[in-house]
RNA sequence: GGAGCCGUAGUUCAGUUGGUUAGAACGCCGGCCUGUCACGCCGGAGGCCGCGAGUUCGAGUCUCGUCGGCUCCGCCA
């Protein structure tokens, strides 16, 4: 019926759609409730399911807002119901008619507006649809290569389309929050030079300047405390961030940051105004209540007590230190290690053999060597491959210190300490899901502080800023980064929520020799520092004021709000894990034309 | 750079030890249907088993390579 070839041969399956003839929409999809009883309406959208029973023909009307029954019948009017016969899922339609109450059992509770019904006098085709190449409800049944392919698409789908929503929320509840604040968004370049440190530069050739590049901003760092050194006292922006490195399930290469800097503060002020930042973004999106006070942990407590930097505090399990009880033991392998923690689960005995297999090779991608155990039995009776080699005394001591009960089961690493901790930590998490430990829309934020400044970098053999280095150090720890630079602490702190690390800062090094100390510190030579960071170096010796920041993670947080699993239900358009767009296809090559300008010449390819 | 899982109809998947004509559900097309809401009933069409080699009398199934998607380690100040 709507195919035709028309006269002139000219396939044209277009003919028959309607134009808007000033027909104006007066409510979206989920408005409509039985207070609409008896009013003449004008609905809008996409055909989401249609069910013709050759009388009545029904068709689930659905905009980004919600669905709405739509009712074609003879009776009421046989014009547009006849023409409705031909409507399939995703055309593009409007409505004029009357909101009726659905007849007496037929409500649907599932629909905000499933009391009522929209009953047609008159309709138009808008559009076409192809059928689509997957079926566009909430029920999960496409593969992610082809949502993304056809990602505007998947962004009709209701559960995805309410993330954008909410996300929206979210910043909305982020500028109120800032401007009453009193801070002020500022645009900072998105066209900005390479820096040395932290992650891999997206790059950009100039056509201008030819065999020199941009880069894209890892963060607006440099330029968000240099607008403190312009006096702007109070500055945020919602911005985008890029970095080149591989991708991961809460890791996109570009991202949005929250980004805010503050004069005149310490560590106090900017984590008081962070956390109202969240509570806001909490209580406007989600309407949860976080704490007024959020918890404070030394990073060496949270690597003591969790493992990881970032712990999950919606669960209690902790790592306990038991070097000490095996420093002189027989068991050479704790004996020797240069630590030795354990994990216990109460009521974990009941976890099979397989199991403990699995979590053995958990833990071996930490680059752990094996996973020891010990299972508690009914009659307290100790199960386990590797206790046969303990002493009485080790025995007792490990079971007065792990407080060992019946049913319990204890989980232990050993060996080089950033891999026990890594490993245990983990598999902590691991075993909070495996035993239900963690409740639903629980949040357990946590400042994560005292970071050490610096970091050995084994491959490249030197200190690497473990934040960035233009974070200042502990009042007194200056002297440290000279003497011993792994053991001075910084002025740096996390914000960590269930587990992941959603914003992190510092009080700036607003001194100029302060500034050169670090660069030394990390074996950035005088003439190095002075080319890459000539202005910064320059910009604080005119009055720079002591300031300080933090930058969140906007689509993780929206993650958080929104229970997704995957960033990339978060962002509108997000990469592969590959960094590319199933959808734009892109990155792409470009012209012989568009690199000669650019004078860019590309190495030839192989042939085989 | 490395490890694992996956790739079969438009979609989601099944496919036995390698064996004849590769199945199901949903979707699509046609017919019937006046209270459905993932409507129902009847009928039909639809396949480069990701791609390329190899083993074999014979490959969706085994081997190697390759491309793509996902998860993770490294990396991500």
């Amino acid at each position: 019926m709507v195919d035709q070839i028309q006269d002139d041969g000219v396939y044209d399956k277009y003919r028959w759609l309607d134009t808007l003839d000033g027909w104006k929409r007066s409510h979206h999809n989920n408005e409509l409730s039985a207070a609409n009883l008896g009013q003449q309406v004008c609905l809008m959208g996409w055909v989401q399911f249609r069910r013709d029973h050759g009388g009545l023909i029904f068709i689930d009307l659905r905009d980004r807002e919600g669905l709405t029954q739509v009712v074609f019948s003879p009776e009421y009017n046989s014009t547009a119901h006849e023409r409705a016969h031909a409507i399939r899922a995703e055309y593009v339609v409007a409505v004029k008619g009357l909101v009726r109450e659905r007849p007496d059992g037929m409500a649907n509770s599932s629909l905000v507006t499933g009391e009522i019904e929209v009953v047609v006098d008159e309709w138009k085709l808008l559009n076409l649809s192809e059928t689509p190449p997957f079926t566009i409800e909430d029920r999960d049944d496409a593969g992610e290569q082809h949502r993304l392919k056809y990602r505007y698409l998947d962004l009709r789908r209701p559960k995805l389309a309410r993330n954008f929503i909410l996300r929206h929320k979210a910043t909305r509840a982020v500028r109120k929050y800032m401007d009453s604040l009193g801070f002020l968004d500022i645009e900072t370049p998105v066209l900005t030079k390479a820096t040395p440190e932290g992650a891999r530069d997206y790059l950009v050739p100039s056509r201008v300047t030819q065999g020199s590049f941009y880069a894209l901003p890892q963060s607006p760092q440099l330029f968000k405390q240099l607008l403190m050194m312009s006096g702007f006292d109070r500055y945020y922006q919602i911005v985008k961030c890029f970095r080149d490195e591989d991708l991961r399930a809460d890791r996109q290469p570009e991202f949005t940051q929250i980004d805010i800097e503050m004069s005149f503060v310490d560590e106090s002020q900017v984590q008081e105004m962070a956390e109202g930042l969240v509570r806001a973004m909490f209580k406007e999106t989600i309407d949860v209540d976080l704490p007024t006070q959020f918890p404070r942990m030394t990073y060496a407590e949270a690597i003591r007590d969790y493992g990881l930097d970032k712990p999950d505090l919606r669960f209690d399990l902790k790592l306990q230190n038991v070097s000490d009880i095996f420093e002189k033991s027989d068991f050479k392998v704790f004996a020797k290690a240069g630590l030795v923690k354990c994990l216990k689960v109460p009521n974990g005995a009941q976890l099979s053999r397989k199991e403990i297999d699995d979590y053995t090779h958990f833990v071996e991608i930490y680059g752990s060597q094996g996973l020891a155990w010990i299972k508690v039995k009914e009659d307290g009776q100790w199960q386990s491959p590797i206790v046969k080699f303990f002493s009485e005394s080790e025995c007792e001591a490990l079971k007065e210190r792990m407080n060992v009960q019946a049913h319990d089961i204890l989980f232990f690493q050993a060996g080089q300490a950033d891999i026990v901790n890594t490993a245990l930590g983990s598999l902590r998490i691991k075993l909070g899901e495996r035993f239900d430990l963690i409740q639903d829309n629980t949040f357990a934020p946590v400042w994560v502080t005292d970071f050490p400044l610096l970091e050995w970098d084994e491959e490249e053999k030197r200190f690497t800023a473990m934040h960035h280095p233009f974070t200042a150090a502990q009042p007194g720890e200056l002297k440290t980064v000279q003497e011993n630079p792994g053991a001075a602490l910084s002025r740096a702190y996390d914000l960590v929520l269930n587990g992941q690390e959603i914003g992190g800062g510092s009080i700036r090094i607003h001194s100029v020799e302060e500034q050169q100390t670090m660069f030394k510190a990390l074996g950035i030579s005088a003439r190095e520092a002075e080319e890459k960071f000539a202005f910064l170096l320059e910009a604080l010796q005119y009055g720079a004021p002591p300031h300080g920041g933090i930058a969140f993670g906007m689509d993780r947080i929206v993650m958080l709000l929104t229970g997704a699993s995957s960033i990339r239900d978060v962002i509108a358009f997000p990469k592969t894990q590959k960094a590319t767009c199933l959808m734009t296809e892109a990155p792409s090559t470009v012209s012989k034309k568009q690199l000669a300008e650019l004078g860019i010449k590309l190495r030839e390819k192989k042939e085989e």
